[in-house]
RNA sequence: GGGCGCUUAGCUCAGUUGGGAGAGCAUCGCCCUUACAAGGCGAGGGUCACAAGUUCAAGUCUUGUAGCGCCCA
């Protein structure tokens, strides 16, 4: 074995190995009683994966791992997403550069230069994800465009229309003046920015009286429909029903009352917008008031208005009423205001509420039985709390906006007739039969929404509607993992439509994780220019390129140099190679139930370490046992026993994490494991066990048992290291697997754990700690052995002692031990002690004996704290008789043992002292 | 305005029916000891945001305050 690990020759290695042999496909264990299955959320096919893609595909992908080494039929389902408005983007934007626009191309041509970035981009995600050691089923990677995919969307839609829980209508939807299409609640954006606040007099007809309406878009004012006031309001009782001149315009508008309207809001009068404004909306249809649209699709005045303001665009039309209200005298004033401004999550774009057709999902009745399934714990949220945030959004439920008037994506399978009659149908020739014989049709242009076929993907996957085997045997399956950004748009929405189509949850837990942030807890965006991408992790990047990645291709070049200036300044020297595993194990150890995690490199380099760790230790292994016949029935000697007891406790453990969902706390169990016992602990102990006859096969056979099943326990987490080790010890081992991807999960055996050994090795660490505590302080050379006499032992520790002699010498560096009896009296030495048992390291010709009394005094300083917080709680009557007798035993053994100690060290100190 | 969450060592964070304040990184000291310097050994460092309450006992439960963050309107 090499003495560094060097991950990128066994990566490229194991990456093949394990594909060309199948092991990833879900027909293997096809006889387990046990299904376990997993669908990737699929990634939009518009770039490449991020470090939030790779830290989900690494817990999929350690769960996977596990069930299938637990030997239970494994599906994880691949796939990728369309995602029209998304993808459409990418590719007109390429296409901008060369000065073409897609309606240049038409439609077809379109969309097929949309399906050759499709494949450019599909494959680089997969590629990703093979580097990531992603153990999907390949053969069976799906695209949301799919034929069968696309079938099961059709499917869906015609039932639900034929249902009447779809239907098409004229309303008010959000609309993205610059992509030209409706966009659902969840793709706007509202943050509050800078505006005015414009009031605005409205002049009463035949009155002299003037309103004065405030507003943050004065140019929607050539769109009034009303002017509402509070029914209770004493201020404007005699102007209900009255009419008032609409400036600019030369319409009346009359004076309605509604309870919406606040009173103290502004002066209590508001103007009503029924077609550009959600809430004036729901008034105007109250009052059967006119919809006055005044807006083009590209958010210009329209030839409702007035003919100066026709044409205009709707910021210029602004700033047009401003003036020519200005003129007229009929501005009151204008106040700064801070406002919700909504926009595009795609575009940026500020949103109009425009009247348009669109198609909607009746959400109700498919919101109901999605909410029940989380209230009778059919569906868990892990961790809990979300399945609030789930309920709040479920039962506020608005219906569902479905149509985009993009080309990208499954087309509405509806066509119309002359009259605007509606046929609904999988293809022209069935629409045709519905319309009869010569009836002229045309399609709807529009395509659904993206997340529409995303709904159905747990079970369009698995080949529904089709009763296929792998729907019955996979579904539901067994956990979501997402994250909590899209609660909303996918995850009720698969539930919905879930119960729905496919009779059933579409999973049983959602584990939803937390964001990937940078060091500093920003999101990490393009824009920002903070972004990571795992596959340079694992490669490691020069700091030029990585300048160059995040500065090329900016929306706002202006920010170039800032990114810059904080690139070279985190990563000066650019990015190390880390290697898959290590980044992996990284992503595991981060992943606990906060809801942002904060990335830092600093992680990565630990997990490494750790990495190299296990590299060094198996090369040990590999060096002592070398050419060795192993034999697995020898007899075991006490540290031989205590390392396989440490081992079931960590199967416990692990399997408890697992279960739970805490891959942080199953990582660190395992590092702490192979770090801190195997390594710190059992190698050093198995220096003298293996240089001893008696021990020697007993260790040779425990060596390679530990580090097998832990290398087992490892893998899901760092599969490419822990096979790579695994086929440089086979020949050591007793088992068949030829691979340790299909070695199965070891089996906890309680027989071997051992109360006893675990207190003999606890002792003897006490001791050598000890030692070492003494020589550090005492700043005596590790290499250096010492003398030793112990004092005041009692029967376990002679027993101790006589069976640990040889292995207390060699891990403390001893040149003896001696005992001494209680009357003996001991030269000037520095003490440590393992329960009343006394260790004293002569002094004489070490160092001066201030050191050891300063040593003394800070060690009795410690006791005197813990005795002081004891003897409080056991002298308080009311803990004596209200907390339970273990707890004020325990207390009453802990405040004994301190006293004994204390009064040990003080003596020492003493003696010390005077002489 | 409604909802959710966070505040523990210099930094990043664990802490699961209330009973010993922990890890990694960083810091300091000693050591290139034949698996590993990507390492070994040792050490220092915390009023668990603040206040009140429940309890024999609170980082942990309840209420309030402050600061920060997210989601929805």
């Amino acid at each position: 074995m090499e003495k560094t690990y060097n991950p990128e020759l066994i990566e490229a290695k194991f990456r093949d190995i394990w594909e060309q042999s199948h092991f990833f496909s879900s027909q293997l264990n096809s006889n387990s009683q046990n299904a376990y299955s997993i669908v990737l959320p699929p990634p939009n096919v518009t770039g490449s994966l991020h470090m939030g893609h790779a830290f989900q595909h690494t817990i999929m992908d350690v769960l996977t791992r596990y069930h299938r080494s637990k030997g239970d039929q494994t599906l994880w389902q691949p796939g990728t997403d369309h995602a029209g408005i998304a993808t459409q983007m990418v590719v007109e934007r390429q296409l901008e550069r060369q000065n073409i626009s897609r309606h240049d191309l038409g439609r077809e041509k379109f969309t097929e230069k949309v399906w050759d970035w499709k494949h450019h981009s599909g494959g680089t995600i997969t590629s990703q994800m093979r580097r990531l050691g992603t153990s999907v089923d390949w053969e069976r990677e799906c695209f949301t465009m799919d034929k069968t995919l696309s079938d099961a969307v059709q499917k869906v839609f015609i039932e639900l229309y034929n249902e009447g829980l779809i239907y098409r209508g004229k309303r008010l939807v959000n609309w993205d003046p610059v992509l030209l299409t409706a966009v659902s609640d969840l793709e706007v954006i509202s943050t509050e920015e800078q505006g005015s606040l414009w009031h605005i007099r409205y002049p009463v007809a035949n009155s002299d009286e003037v309103m004065v309406v405030a507003t943050t878009r004065p140019e929607t004012m050539l769109g009034d429909s009303a002017v509402a006031i509070h029914p209770n309001d004493d201020r404007y009782q005699h102007l209900i029903g009255k009419m008032v001149n609409l400036p600019l315009t030369n319409r009346q508008i009359p004076i309605i009352a509604d309870n919406y309207v606040d009173m103290e809001f502004g002066t209590g009068c508001v103007k009503i917008t029924p077609a550009h404004d959600f809430n004036d909306y729901e008034i105007g249809q109250k009052h059967e008031l006119e919809n006055i649209n005044i807006l083009t699709d590209d958010a210009k005045i329209n030839l409702n208005a007035p003919k100066a303001y026709q044409n205009l665009d709707r910021f210029i039309a602004r700033k047009t009423v401003v003036k020519d209200l200005e003129k007229q005298n009929l501005i009151e004033k204008i106040d700064p205001h801070t406002m919700m401004v909504p926009r595009g999550d795609r575009t940026n774009s500020v949103i109009e509420p425009y009247m348009t057709d669109q198609w909607f999902v009746k959400i109700i009745p498919l919101a109901e039985p999605a909410i029940n399934a989380v209230k009778n714990g059919d569906i868990r949220f892990i961790p809990e709390n979300w399945e609030k945030t789930y309920f709040n959004w479920m039962e506020n439920i608005e219906d569902w906006c479905i149509s985009r008037q993009i080309w990208w994506g499954h087309r509405i399978p509806a066509w119309y007739d002359k009259n605007g009659k509606i046929y609904v149908a999988k293809n022209f020739t069935e629409a045709q039969k519905q319309a009869g014989k010569g009836v002229e049709l045309t399609q709807d242009e529009d395509v659904l929404d993206t997340w529409f076929s995303s709904a159905l993907w747990p079970f369009s996957t698995l080949g529904w509607p089709e009763k296929t085997s792998e729907l019955s045997r996979f579904y539901p399956t067994s956990v979501l993992v997402t994250g909590f950004d899209i609660i909303f748009f996918w995850v009720a929405r698969m539930i919905m439509f879930g119960i729905k189509f496919a009779g059933n949850v579409p999973f049983k837990d959602i584990y939803i994780t937390g964001l990937i942030k940078d060091g500093h807890g920003q999101k990490m965006s393009k824009s920002k220019g903070n972004v990571l991408d795992p596959i340079d992790l694992i490669d490691g990047i020069s700091l030029e390129e990585l300048l160059e990645k995040r500065t090329q291709g900016m929306m706002q070049p202006e920010l170039a140099k800032k990114i810059t200036k904080q690139t070279e300044k985190e990563f000066s020297n650019g990015i190390p190679s880390f290697g898959t595993d290590a980044l992996r194990f990284t992503f595991t150890t981060l992943a606990s139930f906060g809801r942002d995690i904060k990335f830092d490199l600093k992680r990565v380099e630990g997990c490494r370490n750790f990495c190299n760790k296990l590299w060094n230790a198996s090369r040990f292994v590999l060096m002592k046992l070398e050419s060795r016949l192993i034999d697995f029935d020898a007899t075991l000697s006490t540290p031989d026993k205590w390392i396989l007891s440490r081992l079931q406790h960590t199967k416990i453990a692990v399997e408890k994490h697992l279960s739970e969902y805490r891959l942080d706390l199953m990582s660190q169990t395992l590092y702490e494991f192979v770090w801190h016992d195997y390594c710190d602990w059992y190698l050093e102990l198995s220096k003298p066990l293996l240089d001893s006859k008696e021990t020697r096969s007993g260790c040779e056979a425990t060596l390679i048992k530990v580090l097998s099943e832990t290398l087992t326990l490892l893998h899901p987490i760092i599969p490419f290291i822990t096979e790579e080790i695994f086929e440089q010890c086979r020949s050591l081992n007793d088992d068949k697997s030829e691979r340790l991807i299909t070695k199965p999960y070891p089996e906890i055996d309680q027989t071997l754990i051992s109360k006893n050994s675990e207190s003999e090795i606890a002792w003897l660490q006490e001791f050598i700690l000890g030692i070492r505590q003494i020589r550090g302080e005492m700043n005596i050379s590790p290499g250096k052995p010492l003398p030793c006499f112990i004092q005041n032992l009692d029967t376990s520790d002679k027993a101790y002692i006589k069976s640990n002699l040889s292995i207390i010498e060699t891990l403390a560096k001893l040149e003896s031990i001696k005992q001494l009896s209680e009357n003996d009296s001991s030269p000037e030495s520095a003490t440590a002690l393992v329960g009343e048992m006394k260790i004293l390291i002569p002094l004489a010709g070490l160092v001066d004996k201030k050191q050891e009394i300063l040593r003394l005094n800070k060690e009795i300083e410690k006791l005197i704290k813990h005795q002081r917080q004891y003897t409080g709680k056991l002298n308080n009557k009311k803990f004596i008789s209200g907390a339970p007798k273990e707890v004020v035993e325990k207390e009453q053994s802990k405040l004994s043992s301190v006293e004994k100690a204390l009064g040990d060290l003080e003596l020492q100190l003493k003696k010390i002292s005077s002489l």
